[in-house]
DNA sequence: ATTTATTCATTTGTATACAAACTGTATTCA
DNA sequence: TGAATACAGTTTGTATACAAATGAATAAAT
């Protein structure tokens, strides 16, 4: 049953890292983990590096690995390089998908929809981090990937406050409405249409990444940035 | 003087990796490297792992480490992504640029220049790489990164071949004027001038791919994806 | 003769013991 | 009292021995 226990480690800390059960910056301690999971300090460290380089967690020499920091500096950064990611990821999307993959997107939007009924925060919140890793793979595209990953994790980290405060009103139901266009679009293998729906759903994410860099960092003029690059 | 042997390690298979001393697809000897290095075998797969997150090897389970493969599959994936990530960095380079990295990549476009009047390909290959990884640095956006960074590897991979044969001749210091024109961009700031120098620049080494994918793969209708996306 | 098992050598993966480095506390000296 | 230093405890990094998995070569069977 317990097949891998590598594999379920590194899913475990994926887990607590994108739900926040384990807060950004967080320490992690390697012989209590290594005697929670049954694993010794060296496979272990492995699952770390395979992880930092993922962009879960971080690593300084001679330092205990900690959950990956989401500084304002990290926030700024993610402004510049979604737009253009999320949507060069759905117009591949668009072009490369099997109808083998469009099935499976569409099971996973059904999860999402189920998920934003109940109020499980955490529930939806990795839902929609499925939906969108799953057009991250409809996209084949290896040079993309790894950058999209990055963004997704922190999308993620950063959605958990929206997830978790509303119940199913307008945003949330203006996500799944989005999530629907975007399968039609990439079914349809409109390129043109799935890239402007990435730009769409984007800009919805807009008001709550505010909100949640706001109580945090009152000095920094939010305007300038959320809106695009500086003149 | 040898201080940091994993450090060491990591640089010279960089090095052998990106001047295809090392081959595409090419198994890697645990054992003999870490003694060829002496280091042990467990610092020794730690390093392979960072590099095979960064892009320079390959690793299934309970199979050989392997330098990246490069296959026209991936070529393809090359195509649809490199413009639009250089662009983006040379964008940002303007943007967020220091006046001490600009000196920096003066430094090292003299080097490329150098190594351009030399006759050694690796060296001009190798210098042409820095030079973009130093735009990357001033970009200064750790989620755009590793994108580019897969993309670079790749780039001058393939681009040896194309430094390697040629003498001092047209394309070669057109090359040269590009970089000499985007410093310029950059220093200014003129965030437009340096995406689109990006481009001019990348669409110069249109005919260097071709030339390096051709003889490989006849089979495949080149023009189809050469020039952009299949319509 | 071709396919299927079985064995053995090689290589990858894991556990553990040991070495090096860092952190915080206590002690010394001005 | 305050700064600097030394020391101890903890944590990270490395070496090595051992276990598990793979692949090639041989033997067996149809």
């Amino acid at each position: 049953m317990t097949k891998d226990k590598k594999q379920q480690l590194s899913e475990a800390i994926q887990h607590n890292v994108l739900t926040l059960q384990w807060a950004p910056g967080q320490d992690l301690d390697e012989s209590s983990l290594s005697l929670q999971f049954g694993l010794s300090r060296t496979p272990l460290r492995e699952v770390f590096r395979d992880l930092a380089g993922q962009g879960f967690l971080s690593q300084k020499q001679h330092r205990n690995t900690r959950v990956a920091e989401l500084s304002h500096q990290t926030l700024r950064e993610f402004f510049q390089a979604a737009p253009m990611i999320y949507s060069a990821i759905m117009r591949l999307a668009a072009e490369n998908r099997t109808s083998a993959q469009v099935q499976q997107l569409e099971v996973i939007q059904d999860d999402f929809e189920q998920a934003l009924a109940s109020a499980d925060g955490q529930a939806r919140s990795l839902a929609n981090h499925r939906f969108h890793k799953q057009t991250a793979l409809m996209a084949n595209n290896r040079y993309l990937l790894p950058s999209f990953e990055r963004l997704l994790i922190d999308h993620t980290r950063i959605g958990q406050t929206f997830f978790r405060t509303a119940g199913p009103d307008q945003p949330m139901s203006e996500a799944s409405d989005h999530h629907r266009q975007m399968i039609a679009a990439i079914s349809a293998g409109d390129v043109a249409r799935a890239g402007d729906l990435a730009i769409e759903h984007w800009n919805l994410s807009r008001a709550q990444f505010a909100q949640f860099v706001m109580p945090q960092s009152l000095d920094v003029n939010l305007g300038q940035w959320i809106q695009g690059e500086p003149s």
